[in-house]
DNA sequence: TGTTGTTGCGTTAACGTTAACGCGGAACAT
DNA sequence: ATGTTCCGCGTTAACGTTAACGCAACAACA
């Protein structure tokens, strides 16, 4: 193992001059940075993280926004397992999380937990940053040089040091493929695009449209709803639902709140009933896979996303490896055999 | 942060008695023994693993056992992926990795491994134990006290750290669901349950055949066959499934090897090519998948075998948190349309 | 009485990194 | 000539744990 020690020696300076190049704290004299740099890279020097957290006795702190756990049907609460499950194993490791949660509904939102983020004196920032319009505002006050991680969806124009998201377009194909082989003969379907939308929600109607468009026969209907807040919006779903074409035998909904629409359908009898594909695991939807009423839901690992964004603070702030790379998240695919393996995961599975 | 400096503080002793005690060194008077270990209780003390690892200067070295990569088509090379992602990441924790082959085909190449394992002063090992019969009696050649870790498969009447496995039979149930949605009118199905088996590869047919059972009217046909080593059972399963019922149309593969039945009726056009269902994303099968001639494959994430394997390992061994929970590895599906997501996992999920 | 051994402790020097501190000397101002 | 500032660098004291070492005090022997 290489230390500061033999560097300083190999450069005949003092560890301390080692240090201070290592850290970029100035008050070296440019050649001696140089040669000290030279030699680093020589030796292939990497620092002893026992030592180093030995010595830092700073507790890092991780600001982690997001929406209301209950927002989506609850599917926040899933990224959030992931997040205390990682925090709880970095908790020997001198770090701490903090949640401050918005109201995917309210601009305003945003605004209170802006004051208390400023004064919290944060190192790291895990963000979920599906507000198109107000996150660059929001960026723009944070303080300077504040590093941040985005789960769950990108951002454009920002900095993040690194992302963790899915492929949306190509879960909108997958759901797209899975239909087609459950029901081969259709040529009619149903997307539920649930307003707001985002770029996320876009991406996968896009694909899902787009994985038909080789064939000319099937047309795709896309219905725009405020599911979550508007009964009227739900109502009126639920009218063209009751009421389609009779050869309209598959709908995909496009994110979690695809219960919603297994409540509506979910009376019919299984002949008449429609293909139903979704988005997420959470509590509802389990209840009517578990029924039959849908089919497939297409997972994008929330607990995995939250886990993997505190260790990626973790790694780059406290670990110090300036390695960045972004995640993919894989596009899993549940079904009533393998959901309670999928559950199962949340609790037990990174341990 | 409670140190030993606070218990030998509190208990008015030096640091050195408090060390004595938990290290359980002796030299101290039972009645001091006994007011620092209450203390101890009392303050809920536990050791700061950077101190610990610091002074330690130890490289923990951990055995890997498993078969050769290149067989079964290639699937053991997944798991070392894992594995080798997880021992980069812990090369500056003083972690260090030894892979140690077997022939799944061979007792005698165990025997081979044991010599060099008994000589190689290990720390610990992270086996995959799908040798039944054999494994029996090289666990009681081992030396005592040699902690491990099982991934893959599970095994009776030892006493791993921990087991990192899949649910076998919930998958085989799995694969029949995933049948019965593509090709709902169909009930006779054909299982080739690749020889030589294990407990493994017969709880995935129990639970393929289990599913149907509620349904009379379903067959379900059975073929045992050692279709990597042997050319005549290859030769009699392709003259079987050419010349099958027709109205067998669904075939459940029972391991990675699924692509040997793919090449079979891969060359059937689409519309008399029965539904097919097997395990892991090796490059094969990718192919195979991509062509149509596979519908879905299950996989058991080996990567991420791998990877909590090694982990598993260095929280007990290194970091001495005794806390040991078995990992629950979900069931995965993979189609064309999601197969690419989860390759990229192999190579960038784990950072 | 002196020698040897044992018991029960305290002391201390690492492990590698960090960062505060301080010192010699040059450069500049008074 | 004497202060003042600042640059470049060395020194040093932690961080918490480990384990070797040493030292009293006492017991058991000759």
């Amino acid at each position: 193992m290489i230390t500061i020690k033999n560097i300083a020696e190999k450069a005949n300076v003092s560890i301390g001059t080692v240090d201070r190049v290592l850290h970029k704290r100035g008050r070296v004299a440019p050649k001696t940075a140089e040669k000290i740099e030279k030699i680093i890279l020589e030796l292939g020097y990497k620092p002893n993280q026992f030592a180093r957290n030995l010595k830092l006795s700073k507790w890092f702190r991780f600001g982690i926004i997001m929406p209301r756990e209950e927002q989506d049907g609850g599917y926040w609460a899933l990224p959030a397992v992931g997040m205390r499950k990682a925090l709880d194993e970095l908790k020997n490791h001198k770090v701490k999380g903090e949640f401050y949660y918005y109201d995917k509904y309210s601009d305003l939102s945003l605004d209170f937990i802006e004051e208390k983020i400023k004064s919290a004196e944060l190192d790291g920032l895990l963000i979920a940053p599906i507000f198109a319009s107000y996150a660059a505002r929001f960026f723009q006050k944070m303080p300077e040089q504040m590093p941040y991680v985005f789960f769950d969806s990108d951002f454009p124009k920002m900095h993040p040091l690194c992302v963790i998201n899915q492929n949306a377009y190509q879960s909108g194909r997958l759901a797209a493929e899975l239909m087609s082989k459950i029901i081969p003969e259709a040529n009619v379907f149903f997307v539920v695009k649930v307003i707001p939308d985002d770029f996320h929600i876009n991406a996968r109607v896009n694909g899902f449209v787009d994985f038909f468009k080789v064939n000319e026969s099937v047309e795709v209907i896309v219905f725009e709803a405020n599911i979550e807040n508007n009964p009227a919006c739900l109502q009126e779903l639920s009218h063209r639902l009751m009421h389609r074409r009779t050869d309209l035998t598959g709908i995909f909904v496009t994110n979690a709140l695809t219960y919603r629409v297994a409540e509506i359908i979910g009376q019919l009898d299984s002949r008449t009933k429609p293909a139903l594909v979704g988005y997420d695991l959470i509590e509802s939807n389990a209840r009517w896979l578990n029924k039959g009423a849908i089919d497939f839901l297409i997972s994008q690992r929330p607990d995995m996303q939250g886990y993997h964004g505190i260790y990626a603070l973790y790694r780059n702030l406290v670990l110090n490896e300036p390695e960045i790379r972004n995640v993919v998240i894989p596009l899993d695919i549940i079904t009533r055999e393998n959901m309670e393996y999928h559950r199962l995961t949340l609790q037990d599975h990174y341990r």
